[in-house]
DNA sequence: AGGTGGACTGAATCACTGG
DNA sequence: GCCAGTGATTCAGTCCACC
């Protein structure tokens, strides 16, 4: 997939719209490798109405008048590999996916998605914060959905945004458990008769996470199984592109009036913190070049060890000389080290982490870009 | 299966021993019909690669042992089908299984349930209150793993002893998540040289759980990967008989010495082991994704500064980013600050503390308990 | 005895760039 | 494509040494 293909591709997207259909046959109308993100959100009762489609467009003769359940999986793993098929397709070589399902389909979709060539990233699960109790009594609280996250392969370098998600957990390490609660209340869409618009309707805080997490703005987001519009309307609002696929045409409709009220929010409410890793590289010579260290000054470690700059950049300890992250690793005896925090310099008589000089540095860089 | 030929399998079974040797060439050898409930905690294929650091240099000790690694997918599918029919044979018409797994193997795993013919009456997900970081934040923290809970058939009569689990959750229904802590501290068996016996050991609160909703004293136990033989712990402390099956010998010996010094209980029963009970944190982020406070709104000080909110749940005002408490602090230069009194948001015209919203969260918390 | 601080650890599919 | 070099990255809990 060459740049100019991909920008071909992209021109002819559908952006923002809804497309009506069978997911499967309006994927096959779309450009292979145009899309950042999928989020799927399949039916799963087994007893399949309508047509089914193999990978190879043959149809699948489901078997409904005797209830026969071999049958119905192999019917149901028929359809989930067809539609798995394009979306993959579909996908940028560093795209991703997002699948969710509950007990009755998630093994069999997840273990498709695997053969499909899918990397599995995370299971992550939802769990219901007000969840329908089991009445009968029978079994436990069905209290939570799963949710796969997968890579279009091993290869891919997916999105993940660490530091986002970091932020939206207080400052700790995002986990695959998602405590949120389900969607009643204002945000459940009703039809003209006040019922429920649809039965599955998932709540946009999940979808919020979801974006967040692992795309950013201006990605291409589709969802084959669009119903009314959740991913649509949160989409939008964070000023992401959407494509959506329905085939019910009281969906569509109420998805496109429910996605028309939805604002785009403004450029700076988009950003989300971001790690060190994506800041601009700053070689350590640039220190010496510069004149913020001198060749022949010591530098230090908290833990007592020293070493002398060189002119070119590079450190010298005892019998060991290379780069400021070498010789720490050295000293240390340990497989790596971030030199830019091990090493310290003196100012004011106290000793200050060198990484000290690469913020300045990346300042000026950011005030004045070359 | 008639009782006669029930009570006669069940005299010829070797009830309380560990057997030795694989454990499909194993379960053929028992009779057909002869156990209540299984519990099967199988190698999860987890397919790593390279050794992985903390962030410390230390190394993270890996399950790298030969009986987790399968040559392919087809290789692990094969595997998991013999050793599940041979387990639906065992089973008793009214007979239930546990398998337990991750991402790497439960949905191919499910799958196979599936097909096999049991019927999938829930999945589980152990939820562990303290798991190991993901140390290189590329993905999501693995916090949790997956049960499925399938009676032997869709029309097995399944024990469930619904008020037994109601009364474990502080007398709400037990939902299908459980928090536990993982496996450590004095539970964790060690070797010779005090190192971790077994990389997988499974903590005794699931499996007490677990025995204590789906099984009765007197029913008989199997496990076909039974390790250090948690399961037989569990089940002889619980009055049920239990049937291990363990191919490593290492294994065995710990096990034998481990379930020799358990004490069948009398009635003094039931020490759940029960997470701490601290006021829920609610992370300010969640404010943003439930669509309480929005992206680009701004939050005020009593004194008059203000802030605008971002979409990761984090502020920025002048030149400063990051929490509510950061940017607290940052403006009215102190060392810290809390945010959730400090920032107002406008209702009804009037600015209300951020922590109003904080509490709502908690009183749905209350309301709905864990 | 009781409290504190540091070391250690847990089923983990855990990087990316430039030559 | 391979290799070498840079440099980014952790939470809850237990145990032990030491005041």
């Amino acid at each position: 997939m060459t740049k100019t293909k991909t920008q071909a591709a992209a021109r002819t997207l559908p952006l923002n719209t809804i497309l009506a259909g069978d997911c499967v046959e309006e994927m096959r109308k779309l450009p292979e490798g145009s899309v950042d993100l999928i989020f799927a959100d399949p039916p799963y009762n087994l007893q399949l109405k309508g047509t089914l489609h193999r990978p190879d467009n043959s149809m699948v003769d489901a078997v409904d008048d005797a209830w026969d359940s071999f049958a119905s999986f192999a019917a149901y793993d028929a359809f989930t590999e067809s539609w798995l098929a394009e979306a993959r397709r579909l996908l940028k070589p560093d795209g991703a996916i997002w699948v969710i399902g509950s007990y009755h389909n998630i093994f069999r979709v997840g273990a498709k998605m695997q053969d499909a060539g899918f990397w599995i990233l995370n299971d992550v699960v939802w769990r219901k914060a007000n969840p329908m109790p089991n009445f009968r009594g029978k079994r436990l609280t069905n209290a939570h959905e799963t949710m796969i996250w997968a890579g279009k392969s091993e290869t891919s370098k997916y999105t993940f945004n660490y530091e986002a998600l970091k932020a939206l957990n207080e400052g700790v390490q995002m986990r695959s458990d998602w405590v949120l609660p389900i969607c009643n209340g204002g945000e459940r869409l009703k039809d003209a008769n006040g019922d429920k618009a649809h039965p599955t309707q998932k709540p946009e805080s999940l979808l919020h996470r979801v974006l967040i997490g692992t795309s950013n703005p201006g990605d291409v987001v589709l969802d084959p199984f669009f119903g009314t519009g959740t991913t649509g309307a949160v989409a939008k609002m964070l000023g992401r592109d959407f494509i959506g696929i329905e085939r019910e045409p009281s969906y569509r409709k109420v998805a496109e009036a429910r996605i028309a009220t939805v604002r785009r929010l403004e450029k700076e409410a988009l950003q989300v913190s971001t790690s060190r890793r994506a800041e601009p590289r700053v070689p350590f010579g640039q220190l010496v070049e510069r004149g913020m260290l001198r060749p022949g000054e010591i530098l230090t470690s908290a833990n007592g060890k020293a070493a002398k700059i060189r002119a070119d950049g590079t450190l010298i300890a005892d019998e060991t000389r290379g780069s400021i992250h070498q010789v720490g690793a050295a000293l240390e005896g340990a497989p790596s080290c971030n030199g830019w925090t091990y090493w310290h310099f003196r100012r004011d008589g106290k000793p200050v982490p060198i990484d000290v000089l690469r913020q300045q540095i990346r300042a000026e860089m950011r005030a004045r870009p070359s």
